[in-house]
Order: structure tokens, then C-alpha cells, then sequence
DNA sequence: AAATAAGGTGTAATATATTATACCTTATTT
DNA sequence: AAATAAGGTATAATATATTACACCTTATTT
């Protein structure tokens, strides 16, 4: 798997989580102290995310950082 | 959690598993393309590593990425 | 004891993640 | 149909991850 490849598959994650959760963009974001702007991005796996990014992103979404690589 | 503990953890799983491996500091950088000096500072957690270096480390110690998270 | 290897530090340069903001497009709501 | 909300894009500025390299310290080896 491409390293490209597989900031898709965590991106795809994280917005499959925040959906689930019932969150828009602009919410989670606001929720986690993340711009929307660099959130979509990293839903879109174009941005190679930080380790900070994902657990502020787990904290939000009340999960373990884990469930972004499960795929 | 602090993010500074949880990066102090993902870096010491990351050097527990390359020492179990029988690779140096050296011998790891060169296996996945890492330079020496920011391998040491992920082991010590003294930087917010990103997505596509966890990849590349995984590949190099043959485990998934989410052995770097388990703790 | 000397030589070597390993871990570790420091610094400058480069690449890029993240912020902040404005704007656009497309659904959804009224 | 108009208004609003949501997703998404564009750009400039800032922070920092990563590289590249030199050097230091401490084990380990000879």
C-alpha cells in the first residue's frame, strides 16, 4: 500500500466516525480545536496527518486512535 | 492524556520494537528512510510524528501501525 | 588503552502541516 | 425561490516535521 493510499483509508475513516457521531465538518473541528479547512483535507487523506492531530481527533470523536488504522 | 505522554509512548513502542528487531538507530533510518536524528526524537517523543513516517517505520519492523498505539 | 560503534545533540535548510480567512458550490430548509 | 447550512477550495502566514551534516558521549570491541 502507497503512503498516499493509506492517508485515504485513515481520512475515510475519520469522516465515517464523525458522520456516526452526527458531526458536521465545522463541529468536530470547533470540538477538537482543528481548522475545518485542515480536516477536510485529512478526511480526504490529501495531508499526511500528526500523531496530536489523530489523538485530538479521537478525544472528540470518544474513540482510541487505533480505530483510524483498522482497514 | 497529554499529547507529550502520548507521543513519549508511540516513540518508546517504536524503539521496543526495533530493538527486538537487532536494529540500531542507523540501520533502521537507512532501512525505511528515515534520518538518524529525527528517529531518535520520535523514540524519545520529542516530535509530533506524522501518519506517513509511522507507515514507513511499521514496514520496517514488520508490524502493522497499530502496535505503535498499544498501551 | 585505543578503536569502533551506538546513542544522542545542535544547527541550518527545506518541506509541509496547520491556522486563519474568504469565497464557492451544492444540498437542505423555510 | 430564497435563505441557510454543509462541504469544499484557494491563498497567505506561521509552526514545525524532516533532512543533512557535524560533532559529542558512552558503551563495546579489539
Amino acid at each position: 500500500m502507497t503512503s498516499a493510499q493509506y492517508l485515504v483509508l485513515i481520512g475515510s475513516n475519520i469522516s465515517k466516525l464523525r458522520k456516526k457521531n452526527g458531526l458536521t465538518s465545522k463541529e468536530l473541528g470547533l470540538r477538537c480545536d482543528i481548522e475545518k479547512s485542515n480536516l477536510i483535507n485529512i478526511e480526504k487523506g490529501r495531508i499526511n496527518v500528526t500523531a496530536n492531530t489523530l489523538l485530538k481527533l479521537a478525544n472528540a470523536l470518544e474513540v482510541e486512535v487505533v480505530e483510524f488504522f483498522k482497514f
